[in-house]
DNA sequence: TCAAAATACGACTAATCATTCGCATTCGCT
DNA sequence: AGCGAATGCGAATGATTAGTCGTATTTTGA
């Protein structure tokens, strides 16, 4: 139970001139360098400031403190992550299961490749999680995942499909963030994505099947 | 890639005469407290120190720093996690697949019964996991594991046997911390056990058939 | 051209914290 | 009793860091 009172974490003003928003941009090109080369530890608004080639103050025009640049990484990182996920599932013209497949690997694929700056946003997780902004962005990708259930369980009832959902989603993001802790080889990759698909797989192929529980 | 630079994290001293022996006791117990009343961010070794009745001094002379207050409780977690598992997979009187289902809600009812340490001690985690005794420690609990995928998938080859293993250890683990992190009902971890022993059942019952690869 | 607004600057403040070290107290033992 | 070792103490140190604010520079628009 970490004590929950973060300031707000919006941008504190928008950039109105090109400088400004060159600014902007140089300190979060900057702050991914610092949180790869450095680590979530040593990542301080003064050596961002620093790698940015821009003064401590100027950085404060634009991001109210710390946790806000942190936020707005990590919300890009979000953002992009939904429409991977949203780009695959919604292609109907591959039958479902070969979809989730391909999103699998795609997803571990991607985890891997950026390893080293999702390791430290997550690591600066506690930093900016609590904000009511992260709690409102942290829901998205939902959607499309609900979808594709009600598509491949179509003879299940809601709630199983919200919790058909949201295990493979957590399973995806969770497994995959520390399958990425250690470097792999893309055939390390892609051989654990195909048992991670196969589980999924299995998993929906019976899950619309009679009952089950309790198999042995 | 934070830097790995880390202290040694062992003891500093062994406690000899009985007031010693408390009073590391009571650090670890203070530990427990302060992480979970105040989080991660706010554990100092002051603070531990004074919740304990004990001074600053006397706490520096069993731990060597503070990550190696963290380290000892995480290290205590791991070893009692690692015995719930050996203790239900290796109880060859009933099928495997009941035990595994068995491991999966007992697992998560504990993630869930002390969700605050653990949370708090996931936190905390980058500054103790690049120790090298946390990198011996966290193998722990691999062999359990693997005997049981021996058991279970006696006609995979060794490679898959690993991965699968690895994929049902990793999951359990990751999922568990995750959905841990929201307050749940009996009833609903009992129902997420289920679906996520659907899972790992699934996926072994097929993964030992023939060929599936690229099911649609 | 010139004033107001926007932008940029960086020394400085205030706070936090890990860890040390010299000294005081207690224990185990003869 | 009394000695050395073990234990306990906590003020002080040194370092780091988030965030502010008064001032300087640049841009905009009239």
């Amino acid at each position: 139970m970490a004590p929950a009172r973060k300031a707000q974490i919006s941008a504190r003003k928008q950039p109105q001139q090109a400088r400004s928003a060159d600014l902007v941009a140089a300190i979060l090109q900057a702050a991914v360098q610092v949180l790869t080369t450095e680590g979530a530890q040593r990542f301080t608004t003064a050596r961002v400031a620093e790698k940015a080639g821009v003064s401590i103050g100027s950085l404060y025009q634009y991001f109210p403190n710390k946790a806000a640049i942190l936020f707005r990484l990590q919300s890009d990182e979000w953002q992009q992550t939904t429409q991977l996920l949203h780009g695959i599932l919604e292609d109907t013209s591959r039958p479902p299961l070969t979809r989730l497949r391909a999103l699998v690997h795609a997803f571990l694929q991607s985890e891997c490749d950026e390893a080293a700056v999702r390791g430290a946003l997550d690591d600066a997780a506690p930093l900016y999680r609590d904000a009511p902004e992260a709690r409102r962005a942290r829901t998205s990708g939902h959607r499309a995942m609900l979808a594709f259930m009600r598509e491949v369980l179509p003879d299940s009832g809601q709630a199983e499909r919200v919790r058909a959902a949201d295990l493979i989603k957590t399973t995806l993001s969770q497994v995959g963030k520390h399958f990425s802790e250690t470097p792999r080889s893309r055939a390390e990759i892609s051989a654990y994505a195909d048992a991670m698909a196969d589980m999924f797989c299995a998993y929906l192929s019976t899950a619309n099947k009679p009952p089950r529980r309790k198999a042995g």
